[in-house]
DNA sequence: CTGAAAGCGCTTACAG
DNA sequence: CTGAAAGCGCTTACAG
């Protein structure tokens, strides 16, 4: 069996899969990378060397030629931990496979966002994705346009004209979370918003208000607590709405720390969840499955938009080395409703 | 100033620091590598150099040479979402960094631990990295181990003999929580324990006791709860301890998520925290910061023992590769023990 | 201590 | 549709 007598050493290349299919690299080349202009004969022979040998392309090699090395900057505030974790596994996945190198900055106010973004453009960034709630910082990113370096905003409610960007429809998706409230049977809904200068936060309480109306009912201020993300807003926002003398049926929440922070106050009152008390989030972060009862919420798909980021602000860079200018693209991923158990019809 | 006049298509390489500063390629990469066989002179040129044109190495060139383009592997089966999204931010970050392909299997029981360990096989990996709960499975590790690919085991409480890890002493950490809790004043202290079958649960645990008995209290079955790691466990744990006749003044969990729990449940009973109970915690997961207030645990740096794992692996391979087969690491990181809100002095 | 040569694995032009 | 040549950026051996 001479066939496995592979030194261990040194992996599968595809010169190793071009000579036992007998062809050219190139050719080899061609059919791993989808090219359709190969006979179909040879691509067929390519394929099954490639299944045999156990042949999986070196992305070191590959990116030499084809990313030509690119560098992408992610210039960060302060979302929340669990978010930007798995926003930067997205990302990180996504670099590693088009073999992208990631410099990573972080930064607070106006003027240490000027340093950072200064830093990023001195290390020789070719791209910078943006998440938020710097998505949504004009200054920043005129400033890098003005650099002529290509931007992706990744989770703005309403993305900067001429601006790309990856993001989930949040109008609809708290429009659908409102729905499926009413549809249980739910009237008497309080609502927990999420920090008013983030433009989620503006869409998604305005979706509720907009959803309630529909039905015809009137999302009255005393309905509307007022929130900033934390859970510690959260649990202030819960206690008011949970000690309203018509106490709502259910909790709808901008986002899943605040609903978290709704679940502790509701225990601490003795309700039941969902018998008593229905309460959703929204974002799906790790949070919502940790909770018992488990969270119902509208999941975003955080990594894949990692992922998305990285290949469009990878084809903008493609496309300015070409000396193009491409217009903006708004890739509006799908959210899902999770049903978990937190929710039920009211009481 | 023709200088200015850089081409923005193409990022500065090394060629073009070794023409700047006057010297060879070769001599520029050694600067750059900190190889000290560089005449003082040329490495201060170099440097000026590297400087002034704000060079970046280029990391897939560098490991198509160096790293020899290897491939490692993540055996994971089902850990926390938030303590696997950081420890994967950590092995993707030094991934990266280090040239190194990524990928990652994911399986549950022992059969869909073989065929996973087949598929990475299969795919050229060269190394393996074992987060927890599968870093204590002695069938997947002999089972790669005799395939000749070596292994690293992330956060064992008792790693495998031969088998390199990267941990931190959780008995240790265990002891300084519980030291400190004694020092605050407490002497009636409840411990939830995390899952029995995970030997970082059972040396908290016994951390636990043996540091209270050093102090000449026992730790009675009735203030020893059983937890399995989960929030839900969590929950029923800290309703059985609160609801002791003398109830303890304060509860260390053996993570983050039953400490969550417990801290729902004390609210739901109206207990204030930390004025009429301390809550402790492990981990130092998102879950942490995202309570309030705000929980004392031991800080696990779980993103640098990510890198860290990266980094071993590569060694592990680099060593094999020359036919060397070295003695097994033991890296123990530090822990720290993060004194924040959720505790003080019995009221 | 320094450098000229070669090559890591892959793909982009270019020629047929 | 197919392939021979060249080169992406870096570093490993080898020679001085």
């Amino acid at each position: 069996m001479a066939q496995r007598e592979r030194k261990t050493t040194s992996a599968v290349t595809i010169l190793d899969v071009a000579r036992h299919a007998g062809v050219s690299p190139m050719t080899a080349s061609r059919v791993i990378n989808g090219n359709p202009r190969v006979a179909a004969e040879l691509r067929e022979r390519v394929r099954a060397s490639v299944r045999e040998l156990g042949y999986r392309p070196n992305l070191a090699g590959r990116s030499l030629r084809t990313a030509g090395s690119a560098r992408v900057g992610v210039l960060y505030s302060n979302p929340s931990a669990a978010y930007l974790n798995e926003l930067m596994l997205g990302i990180l996945e996504q670099s590693s496979a088009s073999g992208v190198q990631v410099l990573v900055e972080r930064c607070g106010d106006i003027r240490s966002q000027r340093a950072a973004t200064r830093r990023l453009v001195e290390a020789g960034v070719d791209g910078v994705i943006v998440p938020p709630p710097l998505c949504d910082s004009r200054p920043t990113i005129r400033d890098l346009d003005e650099r002529g370096i290509p931007v992706v905003a990744v989770a703005s409610g309403a993305p900067l004209p001429g601006v790309t960007s990856v993001r989930i429809d949040d109008y609809q998706g708290a429009r659908a979370m409102t729905r499926y409230l009413l549809e249980l049977g739910h009237t008497r809904i309080g609502f927990i918003q999420g920090d008013p200068k983030h433009t989620p936060a503006q869409l998604r309480t305005a979706a509720f208000v907009d959803t309630m109306a529909e039905a015809g009912l009137k999302a009255t201020s005393n309905l509307l607590a007022e929130g900033m993300f934390t859970y510690r807003s959260g649990l202030a926002a819960a206690e008011r709405l949970l000690k309203l003398k018509r106490r709502p049926t259910a909790v709808f929440c901008s986002n899943d720390d605040m609903a978290a922070a709704t679940m502790a106050v509701a225990h601490g009152m003795g309700l039941r969840i969902p018998g008593q008390l229905t309460v959703v989030g929204f974002d799906d972060t790790p949070v919502a499955t940790t909770l018992w009862p488990e969270l119902t919420t509208i999941h975003q798909p955080v990594t894949a938009m990692g992922r998305a980021a990285v290949t469009l602000v990878l084809e903008l860079i493609r496309e300015r080395r070409q000396g193009r200018t491409p217009p903006p693209t708004d890739r509006v991923m799908a959210y899902t409703l999770v049903k978990r158990q937190s929710s039920a019809a009211p009481g």
